[in-house]
RNA sequence: GGAGCCUUAGCUCAAUUGGUUAGAGCGCCGCCCUGUCACGGCGGAGGUUGCGGGUUCGAGCCCCGUAGGCUCCGCCA
């Protein structure tokens, strides 16, 4: 037996008692005489005191012990000293004083340091086993199997029965890049890592499985970012016979008994809703974060007469005009103004205008074309006070509400109106339009995907092709303005599910090629179903307080998609290429 | 594909306007130290300043190129 306890367990009461810990060296103090350890495991410290007047021979033992070692002692649990308690442990009461000392196993030079935090990432992933003994990173999984252990517990208590789907699935012409996977016994043709279980979870529902969930790897072969790998995690949940408002309960049920897991903490139910057209409208977001105001305000009403020409432009060419005003942001810096119109320009917009309020002024080139009633319009509609900043937009509906919405981020950013926030804003954003024109492509794109229900009242205007009018029923779950989940009613009928492939541009003979299984499928009585994704790693990573996901995965890959510890993507044996048929262009050998 | 920031000792960072032999803390090695908890003290080893080129009497610092990393845009139904 290797141990009695672990280094989280003893306490005052346990005192006098012989126990066997095991674990790492986390720190060591040697004092010539007397030497500390701090022994860690997985679930804490504990201080291992070695004396020689104890055990003369394991205290001698003791001194060659260094950080990272692996070591087992066996000893009694002690009091500490009066005075030389250690009030930041949960084990500070006690010490162990051991009478035997086992070195497992010995650590070489270590390649950093875990009690300093690290800036070189690359380090941290390819020693990535030892980087996770910090403290921090294992918390991190430790609530990460919170939340699946919770996650599964509360669907299977509402009759979900969690199905495992394929991994070797089919490449689908919507959506990502494929990940792609050679078949050798039939040369000459690919699975496809699935992007989802999407098509495979909706033929369970109509396989009669009525309410399913998974736990599911998801691959999308596009580019990383902070929050995006090329395989996560997804909660995946599809249910018959349902409404959005069936999926809505069932999701925030599920959030509240996450959060009641992995936090303590209870979540206000139900969450509140807004229509995509108001939380961007309001926010400049699909995805508001409703934590700080700053809301935005339109002002079509003001500067409809107005002589300022670029306002009115805007305007009579059906456009708006649009304002946030960022309370004490008058003492904005120069550095600051040019970086927020950099991001006006990245997202489309001809500038970035602002109004100062300082020393009693409106400080701004463009004040002198506002009118006394423009001015008292703005004042009593964005409550401007001395201190403040307004900065406006005047474009097309989209760009004006996306550029306010970005800056409306990066002012917050820059003022840190939510550091240190324990509030959890949880919201739907519902009514998301169905499908987008993409000018690139020259054709109509699904919004959420091409299985997605149309709501019902807009189903005439499928047949009349106003496409750009139509509203999904699809809906998202925003945490703290990053999006957690989305879903949505899907169609169970084979004529509209052809319609819509139609509407997006699949001819009839790629709708049977690549979707021919869910449209028979349909026909052999397809049940009304909808339902969920949630991000698991997005999730958890706002759960531990982090700002990558990277921090809650246990082997995550940087940003080229290696993973470093391993050095995947790697060469392959030509013999393997071979036998699959596969022969390498002359610039990647 | 594009933009920004970054790259100096094993790690985290510093190095004034371009100026002597590139420093500090931690880690490592040696010695000392019996109540610490980031223990402490003394000593030591450790550097192609990512790489290549240029400007200059002189480059870690300026310029050009290149590689890599991170963040963002595009992309991600």
């Amino acid at each position: 037996m290797y141990r009695t306890h672990n280094c989280n367990q003893l306490r005052k009461t346990d005192i006098g008692y012989e126990v066997k810990l095991s674990g790492w060296v986390a720190v060591r103090r040697d004092h010539g005489g007397v030497i500390f350890i701090d022994l860690r495991d997985r679930e804490g410290l504990t201080q291992v005191v070695f004396r020689p007047e104890e055990n003369a021979e394991v205290a001698k033992q003791s001194h060659s012990l260094r950080p990272e070692d692996v070591i087992q002692v066996t000893g009694k649990v002690a009091p500490r000293l009066p005075g030389t308690e250690n009030p930041k442990l949960a084990t500070g009461e006690i010490e162990v004083i051991p009478n035997s000392l086992t070195i497992l196993n010995r650590a070489e030079n270590l390649p950093f340091q875990l009690d300093t935090e690290l800036s070189n990432e690359d380090l941290e992933l390819t020693y990535r086993y030892y980087d996770l003994r910090r403290p921090r990173l294992s918390r991190n999984l430790q609530i990460r199997h919170r939340v699946t252990q919770a996650t599964r517990e509360y669907l299977d208590s509402q009759g979900f029965l969690e199905i495992e789907t394929p991994i070797l699935s089919k490449s689908t012409p919507e959506g990502a890049r494929d990940f792609l996977v050679p078949s050798r016994l039939i040369p000459g043709k690919f699975y496809a890592l699935p992007q989802a279980p999407q098509q495979y979870k909706q033929l369970l529902m109509v396989a009669g499985m009525e309410k399913y969930f998974q736990i599911a790897k998801a691959f999308r072969d596009e580019d990383l970012r902070a929050d995006r790998q090329p395989e996560f995690t997804q909660i995946d949940i599809e249910a018959s016979f349902v409404t959005a408002d069936d999926i809505y309960t069932l999701t925030e049920g599920m959030l509240a008994a996450i959060f009641k897991a992995a936090r303590g903490v209870e979540i206000p139910k139900p969450f509140p809703r807004l229509t995509y057209r108001e939380a961007v409208s309001t926010f400049g977001s699909d995805k508001p974060d409703r934590r700080f105001g700053m809301q935005l305000v339109d002002l079509g009403d003001v500067f409809a007469a107005s002589e300022f020409k670029v306002f009115r432009g805007a305007l009579d060419s059906g456009g708006v005009v649009k304002a946030i005003n960022a309370k004490n942001f008058a003492e904005i810096t120069i550095g600051q103004a040019d970086e927020l119109t950099a991001i006006a320009k990245t997202f489309g917009a001809k500038g970035l205008a602002f109004i100062k309020i300082e020393d009693g002024e409106w400080k701004s080139p463009i004040v002198k074309f506002f009118s006394e009633t423009e001015k008292e319009a703005l004042r009593s509609k964005l409550q401007i006070e001395q201190g403040d900043l307004v900065l406006f937009a005047a474009d097309k509906w989209e760009i004006a509400c996306e550029v306010l919405g970005r800056i409306r981020l990066r002012i917050a950013e820059i003022q840190k109106l939510t550091a240190g926030s324990e509030r959890l804003d949880f919201l739907w954003v519902t009514d998301f339009p169905l499908m987008q024109w993409s000018a690139e492509e020259n054709k109509w794109n699904a919004v959420h995907h091409p299985f997605t229900r149309p709501k019902m009242e807009d189903l005439p205007l499928l047949d009349e092709k106003k496409f750009s009018e139509m509203r999904a029923d699809a809906y998202d779950v925003v945490l703290n303005g990053v999006e957690i989940g989305g879903g949505s009613i899907r169609i169970h009928e084979p004529e509209l599910q052809a319609k819509m492939f139609d509407a997006l541009g699949i001819s009839a003979e790629e709708q049977q090629t690549k979707f021919g299984h869910l449209l028979r499928a349909f026909r052999l009585g397809a049940p009304p179903h909808g339902g969920i994704a949630l991000g698991l790693d997005r999730l958890v990573m706002l759960i531990c307080g982090e700002q990558s996901i990277r921090d809650v995965m246990a082997f995550p890959k940087n940003n080229r998609g290696q993973e470093l510890m391993t050095q995947s993507p790697a060469p392959v044996d030509p013999k393997q290429l071979r036998e699959l048929g596969i022969k390498l262009g002359s610039d990647n050998s």
